[in-house]
DNA sequence: ACGAAACATTGAAGAATTTCGATGGATTTT
DNA sequence: AAAATCCATCGAAATTCTTCAATGTTTCGT
């Protein structure tokens, strides 16, 4: 009788690229706005998926302020935008934000 | 013959509190300039321990400037201040570090 | 092609932030 | 006790950010 242990060790590589002091200020701006966050909260209350338009009901600001915003956090790939006929959807951009991370990592001791 | 497997789960339970979409927003504030990143990397190169004078060598800011963005960065207690004789000394708070990446990562999907 | 719908852009007003000179308070040095 | 040092506060100027009405652009429905 042979009993036989294989075992694979799979090595994960993560190309995570090293966010600079400048993104992150980016970063750290495009987040600290309350229209902002409830924006990304909507984002992740909607699975992930969001349209403009669930944005007009629950957020209290005339349009051209909400698209104000949602260029913000574009523009720093917080969130990825889609274009579905006329309409837009936004996805989270996981990636930016363990970026983001890491860069507070590293400023602990 | 027995063979017995034996699963010993280990939960983890992490006190951490949960920071809100408000706190979440000063400490973004905090962190979106480029002054205070600078304040923040200088006291990690000093090895977490930072004197105010330290600051007015590297940063090219009059002191009353400095002495506003060190404000804004104890007061969201990014930042703890001990004070030693007429001089202050700086250290990290990884604690609000943590809680704030714990609300980063509760953003993603 | 026309009107409607969804989002973007422009320009301006108001609010908030950053900066620094002048000054004040606390502590150490002489 | 007086002078010097370190940091905080005040007030004002300059800059940046937020907000929205008006308007523009693209796409869909008819």
């Amino acid at each position: 009788m042979f009993v036989i242990f294989s075992v694979y060790y799979m090595e994960i590589v993560c190309h995570m690229a090293q966010m600079d002091a400048k993104q992150a200020e980016k970063i750290s701006k495009a987040l600290s706005d309350p229209t902002r966050l409830k924006i990304l909260s909507e984002i992740k209350k909607k699975h992930d998926w969001l349209y403009c338009v669930d944005l007009y009901d629950n957020i209290n600001l005339a349009q051209p302020s909400i698209c104000h915003h949602l260029k913000q956090l574009t523009e720093t790939s917080i969130i990825l935008p889609e274009k579905e006929g006329r309409n837009i959807k936004y996805t989270m951009n996981n990636e930016v934000i363990d970026e983001y991370i890491g860069f507070l990592q590293g400023l602990k001791k």
